[in-house]
DNA sequence: CTTTTTTATTGATATAGGTCAATGCTATTT
DNA sequence: AAATAGCATTGACCTATATCAATAAAAAAG
């Protein structure tokens, strides 16, 4: 169950097999269905989930009830509203499952204890804050400063494996652009 | 010197007199004036720099030459380009002061040191790295979901500061939009 | 204080990408 | 395997915002 989350943890820190015990009891494992929310707006966002196998995805949806894809999360993924989860206001974004996944849940509570407890893990998700921060930097000044064809022509570069894994619709909401104009990029770049 | 640095601090975490004056040991004070740069496309981050008095800016420029204004920094905020600074590569940004500046730097040996040496800024870094994730998170969805007026309106209304503090052509830039437009918006919001 | 440089405003025009609607595909479901 | 629902593609048209250009206003420099 936790194969894929420790591999994860020891790319990032040392960790030894007393703390990884220690850090198991923290979670708990949880199975949802394709297309089951694991969040919606409205809800406090009580656990952080890795993902050990499955898809989720994180949107949320403006006044004219359009989508707006925020992450996507696959093995080896973390998926959460973290500003719901960390100040328990009421989340303004839904998450469900693309794909059937297993996931290992870990409560607010659970959260602060393990990283008291084991400090090697405060400096796991420090580390994996920062590498948040760099995606989500990267991604806004594509936003700001490329066509849709150019953000399009990127994220097949850089993150092949999420074209490959994802609808096209919902690479689309990602990319901030309609159905539609991805579909004609695409023909558009096949000639 | 570090006043305004401790107040920031002890906002997110409690630290001892002790602890203060070791972490003052790992940070260099500098002056910056106008127009300076902190930081140019293809150096290597190599500070974190505290914000104890001014202002910076950090943006990107593009293949057009284009502007994109990443982050403002005034009193009590921090600023660098995170990836850089961790990875040691070349930035793509630059940094440069808007006013003049005094700055607290920690090197990136500096830092790694604090964090093991003080674990209790290991803790204050996964605080601010969190709030910097959301932050940005919220500004990415604004991006995708809103009209140039709905993102100034936004912004207006949740970052009031920044609108007095920062010249027009910069937000503009900040909400990926040209002052021209930003210019008509304001024309129209006035009536 | 005057000159120079930088920034903001306004107008005219162009365009990328959105919206709406129809049709054809691809997956689920029964 | 047939039926149904959800996606993708394509075309026609529209709109928000960019671009270019010319002043006007404000800020910085001498």
């Amino acid at each position: 169950m936790f194969e894929v989350f420790f591999s994860q943890v020891k790319d990032k820190v040392l960790i030894s097999e007393q703390e990884q015990n220690l850090v198991k009891t923290f979670f708990s494992p949880k199975k949802i269905r394709k297309k089951q929310y694991l969040l919606q707006e409205g809800d406090v966002c009580k656990h952080l989930a890795f993902v050990e196998k499955g898809l989720l995805r994180s949107y949320s949806v403006d006044e004219r009830g359009t989508e707006h894809m925020i992450h996507f999360a696959w093995e080896g993924w973390w998926m959460a509203d973290i500003l719901s989860f960390l100040s328990a206001e009421p989340s303004t974004y839904f998450i469900d499952a693309i794909e059937e996944s297993e996931l290992l849940l870990i409560s607010f509570q659970g959260f602060e204890e393990m990283l008291l407890k084991v400090p090697v893990m405060e400096r796991y998700f420090r580390i994996l804050f920062q590498n948040n921060i760099i995606s989500k930097e990267r991604r806004l000044i594509q936003s700001l400063a490329y066509s849709a064809e150019e953000k399009y022509l990127h994220l097949l570069a850089n993150n092949p494996k999420l074209v490959q894994k994802i609808p096209q619709n919902l690479i689309a909401s990602y990319l901030g652009i309609t159905p539609e104009t991805l579909s004609r990029i695409k023909r558009k770049i096949k000639q």
